[in-house]
DNA sequence: AAGCTGGTCAACCGCCAATGA
DNA sequence: ATCATTGGCGGTTGACCAGCT
């Protein structure tokens, strides 16, 4: 069954916006907040898309946006976080005040990828272009440095919980002669920090535990170590010798794509659902 | 001047996750 | 548990413009 659409589009514009479509958008959203897409055109006269709108208020009309070239600190900085996080546009615009994740993923198609083409890097997987061409066959599996500058990380889901979905990142300093270590993690308590080694990103991710009703804490005192919370329990990985922990929501296939989500409203990585005061939140990252 | 080419960027499209009934 | 709706994201398109032949 497919979807509904979004709008009646017999009866919408499309293309480029007009004066006068802008200033009714910008009145009726100054004057009535976000939201509610679906019903904004309508309730502001405008004979537009819901979507179209919010693309055209986030994207070009919003107060707080910058207008104006990149500086070079801002290209740095992007290269620095697609190497990290791949082409999350939206996250990467979280880190860069007054940009829009439509006008950064345009920027680097137009100038970042050639700039790094000309510098001998794979745009792609910021490696040397040379060394990229004969190493994408590798697909590392686990946490570990390998013999490149490259440190890969990956979760695997597994059959037991909790379920994670596959997370792989792959990071490479091209130039450097040392192996750097991108991600520190460090395992206390009931939290696993991991902590970036660019100081200037404050990318600082905490990994909690899957579970915050863990039904183990009910049966033993003894807080899970971090390889038991990632799934691996009773493994050759796990330290506290655990019987299986469950996860809420992770077994019971209920939550379809969102068994990864967990019971305190952050997901696996620390993100936050629907919320401005996480580590990572989208848009809610604050420069340091 | 006209046609061609490549770069730029606003806008659209399709998909997916979250949410609520 | 299921389904419809909504919001949000990344990929792609196409109009526009400048430079070149």
């Amino acid at each position: 069954m497919g979807r509904s659409p979004c709008c009646e589009k017999a009866h919408t514009n499309k293309g480029a916006w007009t004066k006068e479509e802008d200033e009714r958008l910008v009145a009726y959203i100054k004057a009535h907040g976000e939201g509610c897409w679906r019903s904004l055109p309508k309730a502001a006269g405008l004979l537009r898309c819901g979507k179209s709108c919010r693309l055209r208020w986030i994207n070009y009309l919003r107060p707080d946006l910058k207008r104006g070239n990149f500086t070079e600190e801002e290209d740095e900085l992007i290269i620095k976080l697609h190497s990290l996080l791949g082409n999350k546009w939206s996250l990467i615009a979280g880190r860069l005040p007054g940009r829009t994740d439509n006008e950064i993923k345009n920027y680097w198609n137009t100038h970042i990828r050639r700039k790094l083409i000309n510098r001998g890097i794979d745009p792609t997987t910021h490696r040397p272009i040379q060394e990229s061409s004969t190493s994408q066959d590798s697909k590392p599996t686990q946490l570990e440095p390998n013999t490149s500058n490259t440190i890969n990380i990956s979760f695997t889901s597994s059959s037991t919980t909790p379920k994670v979905e596959t997370f792989q990142e792959s990071i490479s300093f091209p130039g450097k002669q040392e192996k750097i270590s991108m991600l520190t993690f460090k395992e206390e308590k009931n939290e696993c920090l991991v902590q970036e080694k660019f100081p200037d990103l404050n990318l600082e991710l905490r990994i909690s535990l899957p579970d915050v009703v863990d039904r183990c804490q009910g049966k033993s005192k003894t807080p899970r170590c971090f390889k038991c919370s990632l799934g691996m329990i009773n493994g050759l990985e796990c330290r506290c010798g655990r019987m299986r922990c469950d996860v809420v929501g992770g077994s019971s296939g209920s939550n379809k794509g969102s068994d990864n989500i967990i019971s305190n409203g952050f997901d696996f990585l620390g993100l936050a659902k629907k919320d401005t005061t996480s580590l990572l939140g989208f848009r809610s990252l604050e420069m340091k």
